[in-house]
DNA sequence: GTCAAGATTTTTGTATACAAGAATGATTAG
DNA sequence: CTAATCATTCTTGTATACAAAAATCTTGAC
């Protein structure tokens, strides 16, 4: 966990949450004196916040407006997704060959804890063991900017990923997909890993239906 | 092309081309008072500026420190080339079955000013016409999220990939490799093209050896 | 009553002032 | 002469002040 010493740094990681978890509308303005008020800093910080959140793609600047939310639509979010699920797809192909023992060793783990996740009706601590099994992957690519680019993603959905694991069937179904990306990496079977691993996140028939549905919620 | 309005931003640009350009070594500090002074503005707009180098990669910051300039060694390099791989294989896949008539006419007329280029020894406008033909090629994914994706890394490795062309022999080859790439895409072959594109950007082999050289010049 | 032009207010972008932590150097004890 | 501690200086982070642009409101003409 890293150590955050700044004020503005404290503020963008709260503002980020406040934006992920729907307390601003799209479009709304981030009004830097209202934000400076509420969180008793001066606009500086705040400004320093927005700057990151605009650079993370939260919100957007227009020059001498202002900032203003942007959350993604429906296409926003089936781009995101798609991109994940090849970028995932890169991870499970370069992760096969490279992964190690101890790699390969954590992901059953993490499996199992999934597994037992399931059984106790911990959707909480699923999310938390099935976030772990995929930054093992990164991790196994051994590839240091592509591990941080999956992981910027991952953190970019995280949100919606939840929403889509609430509906019936989602969990066991992707437990044993998860099963699946396991065996092609022990294999050391790149492509079988890339595919496994891009059918496993990638949004297509039932997904699509239960992710436009979460939107409305 | 994108109007700017703030100075902070003008700023940001400039500051990225003279990391680029080599103006700065590594590890360097990005010294707010002096920046200020040599681009007659005050403390604000710098830090502002400095800030979008660091959440670009470019830089890195460390508290009540200051920001000091991060360029990639030679491991971070192979990271990136690798990614970028990726990348493309990933939008030559999606491009295949999405690419419109007007974009592969696009990437055949592109391709061929690619030619004269190469055919007059114009190796700057080889460049250019060179990043159009990838830039239509992420076009063509008709996502808009993995293009931006695709964009910011084309960037990113913009100036290392200028060095590498300048080796005996690259030209030609990434010329024909080109041509490879427009045949699978125009027959939506998503695989091929995914392939294609790969090996088109990967380091490896002969790539390599001239990618470390260029390192030290 | 409506629309437009000008004045006022608000808000962003920039400059400057100030506070606190880090780096540097001096001074003294061993 | 070396090392450690303290004081000084410098730099960053934050607050405040100011300028310019945008938004809003008012007033007047039609």
């Amino acid at each position: 966990m890293e150590i955050e010493i700044t004020r503005a740094e404290k503020i963008a990681e709260t503002l980020e949450q406040l934006v992920f978890s729907g307390h601003y509308k799209d479009g709304d303005r981030l009004d830097e004196i209202k934000l400076a008020e509420s969180f008793n800093v001066s606009r500086t910080p705040i400004r320093e916040a927005l700057q990151r959140l605009v650079l993370s793609g939260f919100a957007e600047q227009i020059p001498r407006r202002g900032v203003f939310v942007r959350l993604p639509g429906p296409v926003d979010l089936m781009e995101m997704f798609e991109t994940m699920a090849e970028i995932e797809s890169a991870c499970g192909r370069l992760a096969a060959s490279r992964i190690t023992d101890q790699g390969l060793e954590l992901l059953r783990a993490t499996n199992l804890r999934c597994q037992t996740a399931v059984e106790k009706q911990d959707l909480e601590g699923y999310y938390a063991e099935n976030e772990v099994f995929h930054q093992t992957i990164y991790r196994g690519t051994a590839n240091g900017f592509l591990e941080k680019e999956a992981l910027r993603l991952q953190n970019r959905l995280k949100p919606y990923r939840r929403t889509q694991l609430r509906f019936r069937g989602r969990v066991s179904q992707s437990m044993s997909e998860h099963l699946l990306i396991v065996e092609a990496l022990q294999a050391g079977d790149g492509e079988a890993a890339a595919r496994a691993l891009r059918d496993h996140v990638a949004v297509q028939g039932e997904k699509f239906q239960q992710l436009m549905v979460s939107l409305n919620s």
